[in-house]
DNA sequence: CGGTATTTTGAAAGCTCTCAAGGGCCGTGG
DNA sequence: CCACGGCCCTTGAGAGCTTTCAAAATACCG
């Protein structure tokens, strides 16, 4: 969610760039070897992971952003990267970066520090959508979305949806008509207007109030510090 | 989920051992600078992560699996660990474990892939969660601690549970009398057997069977790989 | 301009939560 | 050792939210 791309730039020789995707095509394909990390230039991806029974939409890249930092452990994508809209990318291959950390501790940390974070905003997000109402789970989305805008330089207030409404649903866990009524409820309340897929976020105080409000608060333990 | 103490045990002088932890207490707290990643040695532990509103509980962890991995990122830890039960730990401190990577491909591969698989089965466990309905989840949950379990040499099918039924609900996004009123069905239709915290599983592939079900399966996108 | 995919809306069924209450277990203190 | 209090677990009933099924309106692509 930073932008890194200067920083990585700098990696000379590592980097390839992609001949752009066009929508609907395929990165890569889940369970393809894992070879390399990818950072959006242009457009925007989702992640596809097929399990036994049942599909899920693991996510969506922006630029930016890194991809397959979780193909790294058995060297397998474990799912498909998938092009909402002409894009590109460009590439890290893995074991020239590994070669660059082994004198590098600023890019090694770097390194660390990023997929860590990624475990960690990963955890943190779907934690929150886990005990939610559809409203705050969508309220949550597209407050999320424009705080990624806002920070690659767009507008937070408005902006374009890269995609479905399908998408959004099963990323979130609902169903497609719960999201398409809760747009309306919030566009009945004037919080937005979503025309087409061009979102306006007119009250984002009430957005993001919703987006906060929970349903249950359990207890926390005691607190007292193990000696070391 | 695997069982790596001996391997890293032959880091010499990397290792503390702390006295053990008694019930609720706490081996660190919220916000504490990061420092160390820890292993259970024994007994067990759950995650809390107090954020502005609502109080998660975002993980258990059990003997062998490693803790605080999350807090590398920015240096401090996101969340309380508590023991669930008198535990020990080991403590690996940061610092220690980067220098080794420097001169040590392997180690340097081990802890990538470790961070990496934790981000990928965290986020792939709670995508799971997502779209379920709350028998699924709790058959989900018993099936992923029998898994555990049994990878520590303990039976699949008898095991204690660590934590309380609120404790469960909390890390499931479920009201507790949800998890009660499953669990009830469950022994009703002669699935499980839970007295008090002992969990006989009677019947494993309807228990596999329950977690799997879904309930939507979204399309996927085109297959086009990009040139290289 | 036609066909397909996407989005919206309605109505009924199903699931989960909340509120309330009763019983059980455990650890502490007397 | 027993009694007490607090936490944990279970169960019931009604309200609220979400899904499912169906159908119509709209947008997009070639």
């Amino acid at each position: 969610m930073s932008h890194d791309i200067d920083d990585i730039e700098t990696f000379d020789g590592t980097i390839h760039f992609h001949r752009p995707l066009r929508k609907r095509e395929s990165l890569v394909r889940q369970g393809d070897p894992f070879t390399s990390i990818f950072m959006v230039r242009s457009g925007s991806l989702k992640q596809v992971i097929a399990e036994e029974g049942d599909t899920q939409l693991a996510n969506f890249y922006l630029p930016g952003e890194l991809v397959g930092l979780d193909g790294i452990h058995d060297s397998v994508y474990p799912g498909s990267l998938i092009a909402l809209e002409t894009s590109t990318v460009c590439e890290f291959p893995f074991h020239r970066l590994d070669a660059l950390t082994v004198n590098d501790a600023k890019l090694r940390h770097y390194l660390y520090g990023r997929i860590s974070k990624e475990l960690r905003s990963e955890h943190r997000l779907l934690r929150l959508l886990l005990g939610k109402t559809s409203d705050a789970r969508l309220a949550f989305f597209l407050c999320h979305l424009s705080e990624r805008f806002h920070r690659l330089g767009f507008s937070a207030h408005r902006f374009r949806l890269p995609m479905t409404r399908t998408d959004i649903a099963h990323y979130l866990g609902l169903a497609v008509e719960t999201i398409s009524r809760a747009v309306s409820r919030f566009q009945r309340k004037g919080m937005i207007s979503l025309i087409g897929r061009e979102v306006h976020m007119l009250d984002m105080p009430a957005l993001v109030a919703l987006a906060t409000g929970t349903r249950e608060i359990p207890p926390a333990g005691h607190r007292v510090h193990v000696s070391r």
